[in-house]
DNA sequence: CACAATACGGTACGGCGTACGGAGTCACAA
DNA sequence: TTGTGACTCCGTACGCCGTACCGTATTGTG
């Protein structure tokens, strides 16, 4: 995909164009921030730049590549937002791949449609390799194997990725109207009427001391435990890698 | 949802229904194996079953219902893996969950259509319930508190969605026609014009080092790469558990 | 100034989910 | 026994979607 690197030839030919490929995309990320991926449709988009939905077409040879395109545009804000970072995390490994992660997630917070996209393939988009540049340099030189050091950070681009895309429905359920609290009597009303204790033992015993609560209301507060929850499983995905760094560093 | 438990009022006055949700549910899932979640359409689904498309809808209010059905569904083939496999291990919380995490995985493998649906959300039915019970009691009783076993399992079912949903976009690019071969060369003839050393130098050493190789042809030498990396990775996950529950069982 | 190349965008096609309403089928009350 | 109302099945149709096609307007070049 040649239009990621803004490469190709570019005719003279023709009239001006009135466009650019990155006020579209910028227009479709705002577009799928406020509202979701699902409104990301041409004739949306191309209502919100003003012009028919067929010129966009001029821009971008379909929709697949215009979601590409938005992907990258996101990696590179993370870009940013890792060199923003990088100034006070300089403490080895382990701060390094923790800034990576963090930066990754913020990128879902910030654009949960993300996760919804048809699996971030490998876009080969400029802001994508970098961004797997910089995590491969996070793990460089601590004495792993390159392969290990390609499954290190599948581990922690898959583990942020997860918990994004497992959180993602809770955030979308709290935007959906239906008035939430409804939703949720109404839902614990329907387990009561469900729930076999005997069946659920482990689960029964959990939910009576209270690890399921706090969902209902309390926003920030539930973006407060998701956050811990992050966090906490951030740390033993770290503690794992340790045990893996400090064994080859001892065994070599 | 009260169709996922079967409840609910059944009607004795109209004709009987020549269809069951059962069938309805298999045919789907079915239909998404064979040919993706895109398939699943209510006008093939009914075309599969040879019933008029409006038919279905007298079994399922719509077509988000009939996803959440499936995915119970396939939870619950996990559930008769699990018990499969428990035989074998009794070695405690490790390859308890290590099980677990497995049969999350061959699930994914199974039915690659499930890291497309718009977030497993928590659909509250039988059989993610009675997984997720599974899930618990694997970690129960092993010191930790209730939010930390909850925080355990959000970090595992985390980590193995996250690499089944990075994985799944290799494993489509395979299915995909464009004969592979032609699709890689192109893909590399596209980045050597475009990579730049000096930007990414250690992606370069690794691709020296043949790291990124290996993607073209070879089917099953590629699957084999990625289920060692996914082992590789759940290791560090667990190792990285073995470190908190450790810490817990010393401190107390 | 003519012409070729390009941008723009209206129309239309096939596909999706599903609302609506009519026709046929069955259990039960009268 | 028969009427009635609940229920199933499903054809039609509506409003979305992505996008193929093609006419028209605009531009730089010979």
């Amino acid at each position: 995909m040649e239009l990621l690197w803004g490469i190709g030839p570019k005719p003279t030919r023709g009239p001006k164009q009135g466009l650019t490929i990155e006020r579209i995309v910028d227009a479709a990320v705002a577009l799928a921030d406020a509202e979701g991926l699902d409104a990301v449709a041409m004739r949306r988009l191309a209502e919100a730049l003003e012009v028919g939905a067929m010129s966009l077409y001029t821009y971008v040879p379909g929709k697949a590549e215009l979601v590409d395109l938005m992907l990258d545009r996101v990696y590179g804000d993370q870009l940013t937002d890792m060199v923003a970072r990088s100034g006070a995390g300089d403490g080895g490994w382990r701060s390094r791949l923790e800034a990576r992660a963090r930066a990754d997630w913020a990128m879902y917070e910030r654009h949960p449609w993300v996760v919804r996209t048809a699996g971030p393939r490998p876009i080969l988009g400029p802001n994508e390799l970098a961004v797997q540049e910089a995590t491969y340099a996070a793990v460089d030189g601590i004495g792993l194997t390159g392969h290990e050091m390609g499954a290190v950070i599948t581990l922690v681009a898959g583990y942020v990725g997860g918990v994004a895309r497992g959180i993602a429905e809770v955030r979308a359920e709290g935007e959906t109207q239906t008035s939430e609290e409804d939703w949720w009597t109404e839902r614990s009303a329907m387990l009561d009427r469900v729930f076999d204790a005997d069946r659920f033992p482990v689960s029964t015993r959990l939910a009576a001391e209270g690890v399921f609560d706090g969902a209902p209301d309390a926003e920030d507060y539930l973006a407060n435990e998701i956050r811990t929850t992050f966090e906490f499983g951030l740390e033993r995905v770290l503690d794992g890698i340790a045990v893996l760094v400090a064994e080859r560093n001892t065994t070599t």
